[in-house]
This record gives structure tokens, sequence and C-alpha cells, in this order.
DNA sequence: GGCACAGCGATTGCATGCACTTTTACGAGA
DNA sequence: TCTCGTAAAAGTGCATGCAATCGCTGTGCC
């Protein structure tokens, strides 16, 4: 071993090992539980297994994957207590970020913010819910970079990295999008006037929304392991 | 290589490696901003360079170090802002601890707390620093548990560690011992009766006076590295 | 028939070696 | 003397091989 391999992107080899294991958990081909061997990763993805050990290392630090000494590492195991525990504190972190932003962000910031809310607002009438999902992405990330603190900023993306798996459910129920958009109108709103309070409830409830819409998803079995080509992503 | 290494105590050597290191970075032997080189930690250790590998990368998550790639580790640089950014959000959290476990907490729990707490005076009268020092973490560590939520728990108990290195001087304030079990007992109130505001607030208040004495500290430069015997610690 | 222990296979943990990247030092030209 | 280019040296990234540990299965003993 071995030629080139296929699809790489950039970084380091680890740096594609741990979004390709980390893609797979997420998108629910490796489910949770499942044992993750060394060995077989690194002939799956043609690589040795030293970065293997690396991205299984990193992946655990994030809290994807749980590792035990000598007995090998499975796709972490999330229970029902722990995910409401985590959106409880996604709740939390976005109400700071949201107060921080309302006192802190520059006008700047708060113009952008605006501008590509009401943007966002066709793709609700398009129905476009991919393109919003990109949207909402982007407004929560800008809301968590007002803040202006890199530390609320790091525990936060992980936070919300650490949920991406459970998220996914909750542009599947209906007039979900327009929900979504009139409630980051209300933060928006409460952002641009500066009401430290009111903009940190708006982004609390915001998040126990989603919370509850993903909750019962979370019971509900992801996808099948499946052949799955050994492309990697993003 | 190699016969027994030295004063190995417990768990995989990496382990062995990451708190070694870790507590070298902790208590100013290695410098921010100072390089370390693999191929000299795994001399200095008796290790080979694999398990040194593994535990930058570790303390990278943990953000003790700074990896960039093909460029070797540092240890992490800290500045004014970002320590100043840490603080805050401890206090934010330490504010979140509060008010869950005001709301929270069993009866037994809060009955834990007032005791230890109130066992700590005698402490603060003898002025003994280390042991109260010890209770001190005793009692923020119930404050975390007592919210009930594993996932803020982590965040917590996280951040706690990173801001470690920068705490060490808060107790040399004359005085400090005395205003600390006072911030405590207004806290452990709030949390007795259940209210939750207060707690918070207090919380969140104790966190900014910590701050605030450790802010001078960060600008002194920690210890020099000095000739280092070998042997592993924790 | 059930439990304990020993041997074996499978898998992880660590060591070592090679290849590639980065850095630094030296020399040629302006 | 300064700058740019090139080449050697240092150091990281990955591959491979060996040793240690864990789990399992089969056999012997209670």
């Amino acid at each position: 071993m071995s030629g080139k391999r296929s699809l790489i992107r950039s970084g380091t080899t680890v740096d594609q090992m741990v979004r390709a294991i980390g893609d797979r958990i997420v998108t629910g081909f490796l489910r949770p539980g499942e044992k993750l061997d060394e060995a077989s990763l690194a002939a799956r993805f043609d690589v040795s297994r030293t970065p293997v050990r690396e991205a299984l290392g990193r992946l655990s630090a994030m809290g994807l994957v749980e590792r035990r000494p000598n007995r090998g590492a499975t796709v972490a195991v999330v229970t029902q207590e722990h995910l409401a525990s985590m959106f409880e504190s996604m709740a939390e972190l976005e109400a700071i970020c949201a107060r921080f932003s309302a006192e802190r962000m520059t006008t700047a910031e708060r113009r952008a913010l605006e501008i590509e809310h009401q943007a966002s607002a066709r793709l609700v009438q398009l129905g476009a819910e991919e393109d919003y999902e990109y949207f909402n992405t982007e407004f929560h990330t800008r809301l968590y970079r007002g803040a202006h603190s890199k530390h609320i900023y790091e525990l936060t993306v992980m936070t919300r990295s650490r949920l991406a798996p459970f998220r996914r459910a909750q542009f599947m129920l209906p007039g979900r999008l327009a929900k979504s958009w009139q409630e980051h109108d209300v933060i928006v709103t409460a952002i641009m006037r500066g009401d430290v309070a009111a903009a940190g409830q708006a982004a609390k409830d915001h998040v126990s929304i989603v919370s509850e819409a993903s909750a019962v998803f979370a019971a509900v079995d992801p996808k099948k392991p499946g052949t799955d080509s050994i492309g990697m992503s993003t």
C-alpha cells in the first residue's frame, strides 16, 4: 500500500479520517454502540492504523466515540438523559451568546445579521430546506461570534457539533421553516434594540423548541450501515 | 530501549505522558510559547514518539498546547483577552450550575453542601490555605454535580481545568480566604432556600472576583524551567 | 451440570524506520 | 552588504512490525 487515496480534499490524513469517521457517525452510517475496529477502518480508507488511532482519539475528545484502554473504540451511545442535558446546555449557551451579542455586537455585525436574516425569508417562502439549513447555521454562528468571547464561542460550537446527529429531525416537521424564521426574528429584533434579557430568553426558547422536535427523533434508529462508498466529505 | 520506566503510577503510557507534560505546563516548568519537540520529550521520559504524539494530541484538545500541521507543538499562549474570555465563561457556567442546583439539588445534596461549607469555616480561622483550597474545589464540584446535567458538568469542569494555571494567584491575596468563604455563604444560602436568581448571581459574582485577582497574576511570568527531575506526578 | 482455569485468537499499545515538509544555513549574484 | 536561491539538517507525519492485553472457547474439576 498504497497508491493515491480517493477524494482527498485538504489537511492531513488524520483530518481526513476525523471528518470521514465523524461524518459516518453523524449521518448514522455508524450506529451508536457499534465497534470501531482500527484495522478495519485503516483498510477501509487505505491508510495505516496510526492516523486512524489519532483520529479516534480526537473523535473521543469530541465525544463522538468512546474509548476504553485495551478495549477499543465504539460509537458513543447517547442516552435520552444525556441528550436532554446537551440540549439544555445548548439553550443556556445560546442564551449567553444572544445576551452578549445584544450588548457587544458592532453596528456592522448587527447590520449583517439583520440583512442575512431578512434575505433568508425568501428561502422560507420557497420551502428551500437545504438552503435554509445553511442560512440557519450561518445565523447561529453569527450569534456565537457576536458574543465576542472566544471561549464561549468554542464551548458553543463544540456543543452544537455534538448535537448535530440529532438535529436533522427538526426540519422534517411541517411548518418548521416558518416557525424557525419567526423565532429568529424575535432574537434579531431584541438584539437590534440591545435588549439583553429579551435576546437571551428568545434564544433559549428557540433551542428548547428545536430540542422538543429532536427528542422524538432521538428514539428512532438512524439509517442502516448499508454499502458505503469510500468517498470522504466536507 | 528500555528498562522499566521510573515512577509509573497507573493507566496507559499515554495517560502518564498527558499528566507529566500537562503538569509541567500547569506548574510553569514549560513556559507559554515554548516549543515541544517530540523526540526530546520521548527521550526525556524514555518512551517512543508514538505515545508522545498522542499525548500532545490530547493536550491540544484540552487547550494546553497548540499544534500546527508539520510545525510541531508549542505550549499554548493565553492572551489577556482569551483569559478574560475564559473567566467570563466560567462565571456564566458557574451561574448556570448554581441556578440549576438551587432548583434541582436533592435534600441530601443540599445538606451535604451546607455541612461541608460550615466545616470549612474552621479552616478559614486557622488560615489553612492548602486545606481550604481542597474544600474550595470540593465545594464547586458539588455545585457542578448538583446541576444534574452531565453536559453542563463536563463543560464546567473542562473550563475550570483550563483556568487552573491562572488560579494559583487568588489565595496569595491577604484576606482572600475569609472573603471566599463569605461569598460561598451567599451562594449556599440562596441554594438552600431555592432562590434560583440569587444563587446564579452570587455564583457569577464569586467568579468575577476571583477573575480580577487572577488577572494581575496572568501578566507575571511563571517559574523558570529549571532542573526538572524526571518523576511523573499525580 | 455448572464453574474455574488455561490456552488461543483477535485486537490494542508501543517502538522503530522511512518519506515528506519546514526551517535554517551557506553561497552566488546584484 | 544585502538579497535571493538552493541544499542540507531538523522535525513531523505515516507505515509497519512486535509485544502485551483482552475476550473467548474448550477442557478439567467440583
